[in-house]
DNA sequence: AACTATTTATAAGA
DNA sequence: TTCTTATAAATAGTT
């Protein structure tokens, strides 16, 4: 719709494209418009240009209703997909954590999240944003029933979580136990093996061109040496 | 350009509205892809119908990054406003909130969130979302060390309520102690006062009819009675 | 969904 | 950037 047609490719010519750019996303925005009013819809169009610099319009309903009906939307999305999420739960907590960071920056808000995962956790802690900038309100404002209820909350976090960490540790030496007895017992078999066969070699004492390896011979010599042997063996690691 | 002018309004029959919510809809979506191909940008294009339904596109980069885009410019332009925007405070702190638990959600975690302002503060505990799914999840994973430094946090977290507790209780002992002694030095004037005219009345005794009102009649009669005078008026509220 | 008369958007030029 | 204008593209009404 112009003098000749254009193929739709990157305008190479930097001035034509940044011309291209201003007529048609005034063009698309103007659509939008259209759009919404006549159909009565809301559309959000939201624009970077190569250089970073937003654009964006809303039409119908406000921007943040339109954002929020998409992220709903989005949400059930991902509801459904349920195992395939599993693998992007990093990356959409720290989308998370970004989110929260820059609304609480927004909101000059002083803040702490806790996130507590089933079994292991991420802790965040941000304190003394822009805060200053409220200091001036009303002492009144906070009630001191308030804290003490803050208060309870905090001691019932501390408590399960010094809960959890005993039934870690507990778990920890249990397992190390275990795996102390396993030990034990795999040297109580070696040693026992061991002794059997210095016994063979102090027979063949007297023969030891029949000894068949080098390690069989340094073996022989260690038990034969005036060392007393070992009680166990070391533990392996 | 059709067959002919159409005003830019609501459509008003609900067939060809849909019709042309369906082409028009497309040609958003293609003049967006455009613009993105010829001038190396970004577009998000996000339609919510008036049964809200919602349909969106992005070309360039991905919705998120460029939703992501949208947001931090949003918090850059919020940040320069300032003061406008306290007033908005307590929709942008549900905004949050909301994002948050939407987020949470989608995660599959528990948590909880303190915010705390600098003189009031908002808590908001979630446990137990729809958490069991990751239960299966290895027990390795968890470090003692990041428990027994989650504990530290807390026990700031509970020394810094209790320290900000009893700074408060401190100030309402020390506002109640001055509003007492204010009231104690009223009721020694006041007392003085009193004493004063009661030796007025009592010289005037034998002429009541001099006495200007019921009050004073009253008061003389009760300071005439055998009851001795309070010390102290009673204290206000 | 396809057709086509018309309107609208816009490329190039100024 | 903005205006102009020739032309391409989008789409309203129709089938």
């Amino acid at each position: 719709m112009g003098r000749r047609k254009v193929e739709i490719k990157r305008i190479e010519n930097k001035s034509s494209r940044q011309v291209t750019f201003c007529k048609r996303r005034n063009g698309l925005i103007e659509k939008a418009r259209q759009l919404s009013v006549l159909c009565g819809s809301s559309v959000a169009v939201l624009i970077v240009s190569s250089t970073g610099k937003v654009y964006s319009s809303s039409s119908g309903d406000s921007m943040a209703k339109i954002l929020k009906h998409y992220e709903v939307q989005h949400a059930d999305k991902l509801k459904t997909l349920d195992l395939t999420e599993k693998t992007q739960n990093y990356v959409s907590l720290n989308e998370l954590l970004e989110t929260v960071q820059r609304l609480a920056l927004r909101l000059h808000l002083n803040f702490c999240i806790f996130l507590f995962f089933p079994l292991s956790f991420t802790l965040l802690l941000i304190y003394d944003c822009i805060c200053s900038k409220i200091e001036a309100a009303n002492v009144d404002n906070i009630s001191v029933q308030s804290l003490i209820f803050l208060e309870e909350q905090f001691k019932t976090a501390l408590s399960l979580t010094r809960a959890r960490k005993t039934e870690l540790m507990m778990q920890l030496v249990k397992s190390l136990q275990e795996k102390e007895k396993l030990l034990r017992d795999e040297n109580t078999v070696l040693a026992s093996q061991l002794a059997e066969k210095q016994i063979n070699f102090l027979q063949m004492g007297k023969e030891k061109e029949f000894l068949e390896t080098e390690d069989e011979r340094a073996m022989l010599l260690e038990y034969s040496s005036g060392n007393n042997p070992r009680e166990t063996l070391p533990l392996l690691k």
